[in-house]
DNA sequence: CGAGGCTGGTGCAACGATGCACCGCATGCT
DNA sequence: AGCATGCGGTGCATCGTTGCACCAGCCTCG
């Protein structure tokens, strides 16, 4: 099924039918563009990529490099991503980074090597300097779940929920169950991110009247500069167990993430506490899992699948209509999901 | 970059080069050799993927369709799969057919029409009748975690885990423990994969000389055909509910997969009981979440990793070498994983 | 009445890689 | 000498689509 014979069935040359197929239909007889349709829809015809791809040197396909759809949270994301992307006709080409560096590069390489001119990259990164070429060559990045930094392009689009006031909501939420000892758990604070949700940590204290200097920042032994997410959730386990050796065990805990709070969760048990009853915790991200544990997890959601649309739109906006060059950082709203593991101090 | 540029930088045809690159280098000196590598190396050339589609008809991606990445079991598929697609230069597409068969169906279709040639179908459809013509064609089609049935395709390639062993596994261990009165959670046992995990089940108690007729399979009302991930935790929950409510309940439950047994860990403490204690459940899958619960949760563990490959060595041998076009279903053992929620009755 | 404009298309040369057919040369065989 | 054979490559048409350049035919206008 290719365009000539299309074009044969409806008695007109492969451009015509080529100009119909890309919109150039403005001064086409109504009567030519419907014999033209129905010679398309006889045959089932459906124009080839590669061919296409080839001659204009675009796509419709982008990449999403991720650290690993294994986790829920980038199965998610991978998920509402391609959901937006087959609205307009576009594929995913999906790509585990492992965490690791090189392969994310080379990934990244690779699909501009084939063609792919738009990547929604989850680095893991502080810094995007290894694909700078391939940005000022064109390729248009969206940067996941990453706040923009100095030292990014300045075409980048940068796609986060708003940290700080997610993680101030928590605490808030918190405070204004009665919480008045709070800890924070988290990894070093290597990232952005990180570093602004305790920043919110903070704030929410300073609102509620708390000295943050009396709060915690779990002091977690082998603070990794970066951790995975079952090591997140090992890291909130043995946090929680440090927690409880305090003098005064703080009674609300703000995690990093849901897996680390789950790991919080599992530490406090291991210590004979019930979470949601002598300590309350409350994660970041509302992954699956979170209202499927027991206690169900009070946790901040990230809108998810607004944020993968919008990584779809502004990929697309950007490829198709050239339009905007100029980088942004969209920050979403974060919500605070209240469930069983909050509750007033007892 | 293109193959062009090499020939000249090496001083050699295109057609030369284009030998090298696909192999046909029996006849060539050495020398000519390393000069056209030298001279790939020099320019960085990466051969144009869509011309080389174009002209060859082949590509190196191949299709995944799942029900969704969402979910960490397929989120772990597409992981694997990935790796091991990237170890031999395929790309992965990912398709989320959100159980709807409408989307499989044109997903595969697309696939296809893009050139696609091989494709994993993470299918909830009883038939595959609906890409009978493209398998006709030529589709080469990975069927994962469903297994064979009478009316597939000649062609097509099964990869599942032995489901009957492994929930004859889960029984005996529940045997084993000193358990005699079990249940078994399940929805509908629509697919064959449940039930054959009902057969392992029923098989575990009799060699265990227990009367099956003693046993529950859990009456679930609303016995819903087919059943997502939350719902399956839901469908678990209340099936905890109504088998505390018998004379004698059960003191050890199979469930039909992880999601069903954390939702029956969920309400057989909101009953008051204490898994791994007063009652043991085993799951099936071993998806993350099972070894963070609380308790962790005793499962039987789908080789992931090995599925996935066999997936991806399957379809590449069909789709380069034009190896057996036979189809096969490979088995996996599955491997019981012993955790917490397992213990001898109190 | 001829230059210019509009209409509704068509012709053609690419895009980059492939692989069959073929080539000139040297050597072996009869 | 005459022909076959092996060697190490090269020439060229081709895959399906695109979009610029162009073209006939008709109309308008000074």
């Amino acid at each position: 099924m290719t365009i000539q014979q299309v074009a044969t069935e409806a008695g007109v040359s492969p451009s015509t039918v080529s100009n119909l197929l890309n919109g150039r239909n403005h001064r086409m007889l109504p009567e030519t563009r419907q014999r033209i349709e129905r010679a398309i829809d006889k045959l089932g015809y459906r124009p080839n990529r590669a061919a296409r791809q080839l001659r204009t040197g675009r796509n419709t396909t982008i990449g999403l490099v991720v650290p690993s759809v294994g986790n829920p949270f980038w199965g998610a994301l991978a998920r509402h991503l391609e959901s937006a992307a087959l609205a307009e006709g576009y594929h995913v080409l999906l790509c585990n980074s492992e965490r690791d560096p090189r392969r994310e590069r080379d990934y990244v390489d690779e699909l501009w090597a084939d063609g792919v001119h738009g990547v929604v990259l989850c680095s893991s990164l502080p810094s995007l300097e290894h694909v700078m070429p391939l940005v000022e060559r064109g390729l248009q990045l969206v940067a996941f779940d990453r706040t923009s930094q100095a030292g990014d392009p300045a075409s980048l689009v940068s796609i986060s929920v708003d940290n700080a006031i997610g993680s101030q909501l928590a605490t808030q939420h918190l405070t204004d169950l009665g919480h008045r000892r709070l800890a924070f758990v988290s990894g070093a604070l290597a990232s952005v991110n990180r570093k602004e949700r305790y920043r919110g940590f903070t704030a929410g204290l300073e609102q509620a009247g708390i000295d943050p200097a009396t709060s915690v920042r779990a002091p977690v032994k082998g603070d990794a500069d970066d951790f995975g997410d079952v090591e997140a959730s090992e890291l909130g386990r043995a946090a929680a167990a440090e927690l409880l050796a305090l003098e005064e065990p703080p009674t609300g805990i703000v995690a990093i993430n849901d897996m680390c709070a789950l790991g919080v969760c599992r530490g406090l048990r291991d210590g004979g506490l019930e979470v949601g009853k002598d300590v309350s915790v409350v994660g970041f991200d509302d992954i699956v899992l979170a209202d499927l544990y027991a206690p169900t997890l009070t946790t901040v959601r990230q809108p998810m699948k607004e944020m993968a649309a919008a990584a779809f739109t502004q990929l697309r906006s950007r490829l198709d209509d050239s339009g905007p060059t100029q980088g942004q950082s969209l920050l979403f709203r974060p919500e605070l999901i209240v469930r069983e593991s909050t509750a007033p101090p007892s």
